[in-house]
RNA sequence: CGCGGAGUAGAGCAGUUGGUAGCUCGUCGGGCUCAUAACCCGGAGGUCGCAGGUUCAAGUCCUGUCUCCGCAACCA
């Protein structure tokens, strides 16, 4: 008998820069739902990748000077790359594909010209606003000021030939989709796509483009490459081997599964990619869900505001499974969260070092402690319960039931609040028995001290099993302390108590979850993120001055602007330059300066330069130095960097600088 | 009237189908000492943006209004 087969995918990242935070959200998130899955025992495929094709990439790689292949050869597999952030994150991906794949690129031509036979997609012109010296094309929403976005200029109309998908034919269908079945999730979305997009009317869709060449081509007519709608959306079936040879499970039922993606990509989610696939003939995804961003300080991160959160730095000061907890666990899935690496903390210290990592560290100890590290036979039952132990039983043994069905529904926020119950019940009940009073008298509590302490390893070892997508390694880590073999581990045992063997050998290993010093953490923090963007840039400043200068003192300084009659490498001299400058005086100024290492001479005559011209004479190397150029500097690299202050050569010789 | 979201205790957030307003942190007081100065109990603190309306009953539905934010063809 087949187990039931489950797929799931996120979105495949555009990799143009490294992945944030947000990436990591949707990705872990993916991860659980994934894993959970697994440990009610489906048979999982979790699917993640990148989409390597573009405008915006060709771009990128020209200016990094390498091939775009390259260029995202680097963000993909090199260092701290997509695929080390997901190995870093745990993250339990069956399949990875990249859109630069071969199989992948024949199937999208395949798809491509299945969509063109079946009359889906036709040939028309595509018209819009072109920039010349950018080669671009923009719509007329995407112009800032009616000028081209990028440089600024005019733009004119223009038209090109382009393929186009009849999306306006799959309009009442996908209304239905959207509003009469939960394809879709969460809800509010649904408004949002139908009130958008289907009420003003489809348009259909450009799906080619000849203005650039990285992408994939359209095999039967040259210069056109697929543009990005049908390459990237279709990987979700070709990675299952959809018009290819390289994987055979399409046919074995796979398909549909579950898309998992941002809120800024569900109208492409929910409505052209359902429509490609009518068109193809092929089922709709089972789902697709689109979860909420986290926000900086109220607002969206981006590169260019410069306040992006590398989920490495994190991962490696809190641990891997502290943040994903922390992403599961703070943010309701489906809307927006404020991210903040004080919430993070805060949420580290308060459920998984103080609840749950204490409750398991103070029950081990008492197991240890008390019985020296196993229970006798029979702690199991108790002929006479207290109130609080059928409490604590009762709220445990149910756990399951409400915890898969928050799963059920993507909630897995909620899902980690019934668990925490649980923890917190836990902890109230070592109280309420007050172990330790009971072993002052270990002959005539022995038993009952041996049943508290069970009743809490149960709980721990339920709440374990039903954490384990979240937090994989410390919930590894947790059942071996509490004894828990793997038979004490499966989905089944967690609705069902008394899991754990009476005997089982428990143990005080390491604390779980550590508790965080908040003020260390945060100092920690700030020095690794300037740490990483220096690395990055590999450019390092001259702290500022502290010190004041007054404006008096400032103004003494004459700095004048220069221009350079002669110039000549100081015979014997490493790094002296002579030069002859022009200052407007109409007497030929001699200055010296030590930048032969940057600058040859020649090249610098005729330049436009900045002097300061009331120093004091000094002889160097026997010539005569009057004042002195003014140059930029900064390490790069660790290598001193040097440029000559040059100005517009407009300005004549002997302008002062105020 | 482009579309959508948000406005709930000092801060950050929950509040499916309308029925006594919850959580975390902070704060005040108490208990306990097994444990990661952690745990447990209790208190103070909110007229749920504002104004109307429907209802026996509204944070929850309807109308209007103010403020903030996001999106508007490729940023999770």
């Amino acid at each position: 008998m087949d187990k039931k087969k489950f797929y799931i995918t996120t979105p495949i990242y555009y990799p143009s820069d490294k992945l944030h935070i947000g990436h990591t959200y949707c990705t872990v998130a993916t991860d659980v739902l994934a894993r959970y899955h697994r440990l009610l025992g489906e048979d999982v495929m979790f699917l993640t990748g990148t989409d390597e094709h573009g405008q915006k990439i060709e771009d990128k790689a020209r200016e990094a000077g390498v091939s775009p292949k390259e260029f995202v050869d680097r963000i993909v597999e090199g260092p701290r790359g997509v695929l080390d952030l997901w190995k870093l994150m745990n993250i339990s991906n069956d399949r990875f594909i990249r859109t630069t794949d071969s199989y992948h690129v024949q199937s999208v031509q395949r798809i491509f010209r299945k969509l063109y036979d079946n009359g889906d997609i036709y040939k028309g012109t595509y018209k819009g606003k072109y920039c010349k010296p950018c080669e671009s094309f923009w719509t007329e929403s995407q112009l800032v000021d009616g000028k081209c976005p990028d440089c600024g200029r005019e733009v004119q109309d223009a038209e090109e030939e382009a393929y186009f998908f009849r999306l306006s034919r799959y309009a009442d269908r996908v209304r239905d989709l959207l509003e009469n079945t939960d394809f879709l999730e969460p809800r509010s979305r649904v408004h949002e796509m139908v009130r958008n997009f289907i009420d003003p009317g489809l348009e259909d869709l450009c799906v080619s483009r000849t203005s650039f060449s990285w992408g994939v081509p359209v095999d039967f007519d040259p210069g056109h490459v697929v543009y990005v709608w049908v390459d990237a959306l279709s990987n979700y079936i070709t990675a299952l081997g959809y018009e290819n040879d390289s994987y055979h499970d399409y046919e074995q039922g796979w398909w549909p599964g579950v898309n998992i993606v941002g809120k800024e990509i569900v109208r492409f989610h929910s409505i052209i990619w359902p429509a490609m696939l009518m068109s193809l003939g092929e089922p709709v995804p089972k789902k697709c869900f689109g979860h909420g961003w986290l926000l900086l300080d109220g607002g969206k991160m981006s590169k260019s505001k410069g306040n992006v959160v590398d989920p490495y730095i994190l991962a490696e000061h809190f641990g891997v499974d502290a943040l994903r907890f922390f992403l599961m666990r703070t943010f309701p899935f489906g809307s927006d969260g404020n991210f903040s690496n004080e919430l993070l903390i805060q949420t580290i210290n308060t459920d998984l070092a103080n609840d749950l990592g204490n409750l398991v560290s103070r029950t081990t100890a008492m197991v240890g402690k008390y019985f020296g590290g196993t229970l006798p036979a029979g702690c199991g039952t108790w002929e006479a319960p207290a109130s609080f132990d059928a409490e604590l039983k009762e709220l445990a043994s149910s756990l399951r039931g409400r915890y898969e069905a928050e799963m059920e529904r993507f909630a897995p926020h909620k899902a980690l609040e019934e668990i925490f119950k649980v923890i917190q019940r836990a902890n109230k009940y070592i109280d309420e028995n007050t172990p330790w009073t009971l072993a002052k008298d270990m002959e005539a509590n022995g038993p009952r001290l041996a049943h508290v302490l069970y009743n809490l390893l149960e709980s721990a070892r339920i709440c374990g099993i039903l954490l384990t997508p979240f937090m994989p390694q410390s919930m590894e880590k947790l059942f071996a302390q509490i004894g828990a073999d793997a038979g004490a581990q499966t989905w089944e045992t967690a609705a069902r108590w008394g899991g754990l063997p009476e005997a089982a050998a428990v143990s005080k290993g390491e604390n779980l979850f550590p508790r965080v010093d908040m003020e260390k953490a945060m100092a920690g923090l700030e020095a690794a993120v300037e740490a990483a963007r220096q690395a990055e840039s590999g450019v390092e400043l001259e702290p500022q001055l502290e010190e004041k200068v007054d404006f008096d003192t400032f103004c003494k300084s004459d700095f004048r602007v220069v221009k350079v009659k002669a110039c000549e490498a100081v015979k014997k001299s490493e790094k002296l330059l002579k030069f002859i400058l022009d200052d407007g005086t109409g007497v030929d100024r001699q200055i010296l300066s030590g930048i032969h290492k940057w600058y040859e001479p020649e090249d610098l005559i005729g330049k436009t330069l900045v002097a300061i011209v009331n120093l004091p004479p000094r002889k160097m190397m026997g010539h005569e130095s009057n004042g002195m150029l003014i140059s930029a500097v900064h390490k790069e690299k660790g290598e001193e960097a040097l440029h000559l202050l040059m100005v517009d050569d407009a300005i004549p010789a002997g302008a002062k600088l105020c």
